[in-house]
DNA sequence: CGACACTTTGAAGACGATCAACGCCGGTGG
DNA sequence: CCACCGGCGTTGATCGTCTTCAAAGTGTCG
């Protein structure tokens, strides 16, 4: 049955930002609560596309499995994210992705064919879409630049700082939104080789006991860097605290210098 | 000058296919040529976005430069392709890589208001546009997925296929597009290491002689698979060679299983 | 023929994966 | 209350892979 959501959580919704409150109930009278337990599957690899969804709790985790059993954790989303979003236009109807909740979560399902429709007619949250996706694209060129550029130290200060940004945490004091498993698992390294790399991380001004971390020196770290201007130098640290995630860490730089 | 483009070249562009005589017309009349030499810069890094590219000869190479001077290559992209599809639509409006033409090139570009007012009055086009970025982000994390999983010899297996059903080539006896440098680089890897790669697959079935390459066994390099389905395994080698950029090599898993 | 760009090969070193052992903690059952 | 267990994380040792540096080979074009 379609269901009220709270006015905090559509207020968390990128893909509704900047669109008439009317037209959000609209779209939101088009789609069922589905409730999720943590370790059931959303939806697998392979099997057909036939929602959109939009996260309104919890937390889920999209992987692949390689043929050798491994899996692959691609992203972690929560409230107000999205899934399947460039899916529903891809030629091949399958997902590409395995979403499994990480803890007991709850998503708004969208038929495809209606969600289509719906967006035809509100062409505010198609332009949304559209650079959500644009967005989407454009951090994976950049995780795939830091994939094969940086170091396991590099790649876990950089996913750290980016962190807090998207979570809008306090940097100099936070707790991991999830378990080092699933970061190391998401960063693409063995459990072990991230436990090594924060300890390497903590002769950078980075401490970690537990799920607390606290980054003392940010310049230190490699500082947040402006994607765009990484180039010339001209961002500044903080520049990216306006919770903007296209600011990213492109090079943390102290630390290749160092060569640690 | 505004100038007629060859109805083969326009043939190429995927933004316009489908779309109406007319209308390709009206949109490459808003558009003039601009002729770059080889090592020219197009763009640079940080620069104001200021234009939409169509490529319509030669080949042109994007590209990053990391503080210590390394640089790291995108993508490599030739006749038909476009550049700038997302960064036109970036808050941030500043160019976020170099394009630089690998060899003599030719570009019809388009001031990006009025491309911008163009696609909002040709939905056709817009379409197209969004099917494409919503392409370009899933390889982008295929991309990054490869980076994080696989080896050097599998990088290069599954990049060489690739380039097969994207340049629609006979991957029984093709010659290299470009330099080796050029796809080491684009690989994320070394030259070294990629000199070496090929001599691993060269026990995998694949001959390689100056820019020569054959590929003698598919399924023992791995084979194509579909994206979307290579978790049944169902796809077949060649399932690929409908020229659709969207099936790629997810896992070479003979490779894999062989360890070598 | 020589200059130069491009590529290959070898040897050494850095880094991450893997395997194994152990510590820590929260929960369950006796 | 304690013993046991399983999930999670750390640490150490070893091994394979990729980078780095150095040298030599190949090819093309003037």
């Amino acid at each position: 049955m379609p269901l009220t959501i709270s006015a905090d959580v559509v207020r968390m919704i990128p893909l509704f930002s900047g669109v008439p409150e009317q037209d959000k109930e609209t779209l939101l009278s088009g789609g069922y609560v589905r409730q999720c337990a943590r370790g059931d599957m959303l939806f697998a690899h392979g099997e057909p596309v036939t929602h959109f969804y939009i996260i309104i709790s919890g937390m889920i985790r999209l992987f692949r499995t390689s043929p050798d059993g491994k899996e692959k954790t691609i992203n972690v989303l929560t409230m107000g994210q999205t899934l399947c979003e460039s899916e529903i236009f891809d030629v091949c109807r399958s997902h590409r992705v395995n979403a499994m909740p990480v803890e007991e979560s709850a998503v708004i399902e969208f038929p495809i064919e209606w969600f289509k429709d719906a967006i035809r007619q509100h062409s505010h949250v198609a332009l949304n879409l559209f650079s959500l996706i644009a967005h989407q694209a454009h951090m994976a060129e950049i995780e795939a630049e830091h994939q094969a550029t940086m170091s396991a130290a590099q790649l876990v200060a950089c996913f750290l700082q980016r962190l807090c940004v998207l979570y809008d945490l306090n940097l100099h004091d936070f707790e991991l939104p999830y378990s080092k498993t699933l970061i190391a698992s998401r960063l693409g390294m063995e459990l072990e080789t991230f436990s090594r790399a924060v300890t390497k991380l903590k002769e950078y001004g980075m401490s970690v006991r537990g799920t607390s971390v606290a980054i003392h020196d940010v310049k230190r770290l490699g500082g947040y860097v402006c994607s765009s201007c990484s180039v010339s130098g001209e961002c500044e640290a903080y520049h990216s605290l306006h919770r903007r995630q296209d600011y990213i860490i492109l090079h943390a730089e102290g630390m290749k210098i160092q060569k640690f």
